[in-house]
DNA sequence: TCTGGGGTCCTAGGACCC
DNA sequence: TCTGGGGTCCTAGGACCC
């Protein structure tokens, strides 16, 4: 393993909130939750003031409601979000080609494989390799704050399970080093759970033996942890245990599949509408498919009961395809196998063994051939439904970004009974005042995120 | 007013093939 | 009287991560 820690961990404190709490100068210092508003909706980030609370994320937001009922809650912009991601990762590119996102708000970066890479490997000894890469993570990090606003926490180390060890004690906000061959004393009085790839399943299944710390993982040794865990992953968890972990920084990872799901305010009951989500499932799938330019060769139904439980069904095709009627077709089928009783509460269709290149779509052509030419099977027609939710109150959602035509750009705080409340205030402004207007009003429209810092120029 | 959405990896059994 | 064995593909489910 390496003797200069120059891998790195970068995780963004506190992601989506803080992107809010930047747009919204109204919001700085204040409990902000981003998550689903509708009545199973979850929270996705809370702001650390929130955390405070006890809000996390995956908590169901009415829960997190009750613990924090003065926050603002607000749905996600991922249009924003992406914006500051592509900066961030920017920045690290910068660092080192070797750039390996884990999300939106998540990066590895190998930096011997970038421009300091010569330097690092000429440091005379470990101590000085390290205060160099001290250094650097400290630069990226001011950069980030100059170019966004927003803050990160950084884990260095020698290999990407330590870096990552190392950013989790860095949150919020810092950096911490973990001294190449300190691996196994560092990890050694953690709790199992420190260890990525051990959840709540793995922690109780250890806990059961006696397990509860990593040193005593390694004490149990290679045999027994493949014995309660299986072979790959108790393999896994006793390399993880010694502080062992060659894995490579890999850019650049293909997709392997692509799924869409939605979760219904009230569970579905009646088939023909079960088929007309799939149907638009489908659809929204096959966009996506299409713009990365992808196609599939298994199509995935899944299907969530009103008690929770998810079962899948798939069928893999003869080739890839990224034809809409094809996967639509094969989503409906899958249907037909599931027993809805009771209801369903969520649906999805994915598409996996993706292919890279759009060939000749021979399924395609066979499956129009048969519609053309076999028994008169009438294709369903796909009316456009007339969408039973007041389109007055779907237009406007907390957190949105609008732009009056005489008050200029703003978010939406809430709606409701016919009226929006706008705050006009943009990222570069002080805290804004409040207006409320009719939900049609045809002065205020929505728009788009603003970049965290004013264009240059 | 319980439990999102988008992913990855692994396991295990049966089919199928040589 | 006594079952072969291994590789690969497909399907379903589960754990985990952010």
């Amino acid at each position: 393993m390496r003797t200069v820690p120059s891998i790195i961990h970068l995780d963004m404190d506190a992601f989506f909130a803080a992107v809010e709490q930047a747009s919204k100068p109204s919001l700085r210092g204040k409990p902000v939750i981003v998550g689903g508003l509708g009545g199973r909706g979850v929270v996705s980030t809370a702001s650390y003031e929130a955390r405070r609370f006890g809000v996390h994320s995956a908590m169901p937001m009415a829960q997190a409601r009750r613990l924090c009922p003065n926050a603002a809650f607000l749905t996600g912009r991922f249009d924003a979000y992406r914006a500051n991601s592509e900066i961030v990762m920017g920045l690290l590119r910068e660092r080192s080609p070797l750039v390996e996102p884990l999300s939106l708000d998540e990066a590895f970066v190998d930096l011997e494989a970038g421009p300091y890479g010569p330097a690092l490997a000429a440091a005379a000894t470990p101590a000085e390799g390290a205060q160099l890469v001290l250094a650097l993570a400290e630069d990226l990090r001011a950069d980030i704050v100059e170019r966004t606003g927003l803050t990160a926490s950084v884990g260095v180390a020698g290999s990407k399970l330590m870096a990552k060890i190392a950013s989790e004690q860095a949150k919020p906000d810092g950096l911490v080093l973990i001294e190449p061959g300190s691996e196994r004393a560092v990890l050694a009085p953690m709790p199992v759970r420190a260890l990525p790839g051990i959840g709540p399943a793995t922690e109780q299944a250890l806990r059961r033996a006696g397990l509860t710390t990593v040193a005593d993982l390694a004490e149990a040794g290679f045999e027994e942890l493949v014995a309660l865990l299986g072979k790959a992953h108790g393999a896994g968890v006793f390399q993880m245990a010694l502080g062992w972990d060659e894995r490579p920084v890999v850019p650049d990872r293909d997709a392997k599949s692509v799924s869409v799901e939605d979760t219904f305010e009230v569970d579905l009951a009646d088939r023909d509408r079960i088929l007309h989500e799939i149907e638009q499932l489908a659809a929204r799938c096959v966009r996506r498919l299409r713009a990365a330019g992808r196609s599939g060769r298994t199509v995935v139904l899944k299907v969530r009961r009103f008690d929770f439980s998810t079962l899948t069904r798939s069928e893999t095709l003869r080739g890839p395809t990224d034809d809409a009627e094809v996967i639509a077709a094969t989503a409906r089928r899958l249907a037909a196998q599931v027993d809805v009783t009771g209801g369903v509460r969520l649906l999805g269709v994915g598409v996996a063994q993706l292919a890279d290149f759009t060939q000749e779509d021979l399924f395609a052509q066979l499956e129009r051939e048969e519609r053309e030419s076999g028994p008169a099977v009438v294709v369903e027609e796909v009316v456009e439904e007339a969408v039973e939710v007041d389109p007055a109150a779907r237009r406007w959602w907390p957190g949105q970004d609008v732009t009056h035509r005489e008050f200029g750009p703003g978010w939406v705080q809430g709606s409701g009974v016919g009226r929006v409340t706008v705050r006009f205030e943009t990222p570069y402004s002080g805290v804004g005042r409040v207006r409320t207007f009719a939900v049609g009003d045809g002065e205020l429209e929505a728009s788009g995120a603003l970049p965290l810092r004013p264009p240059a120029g």
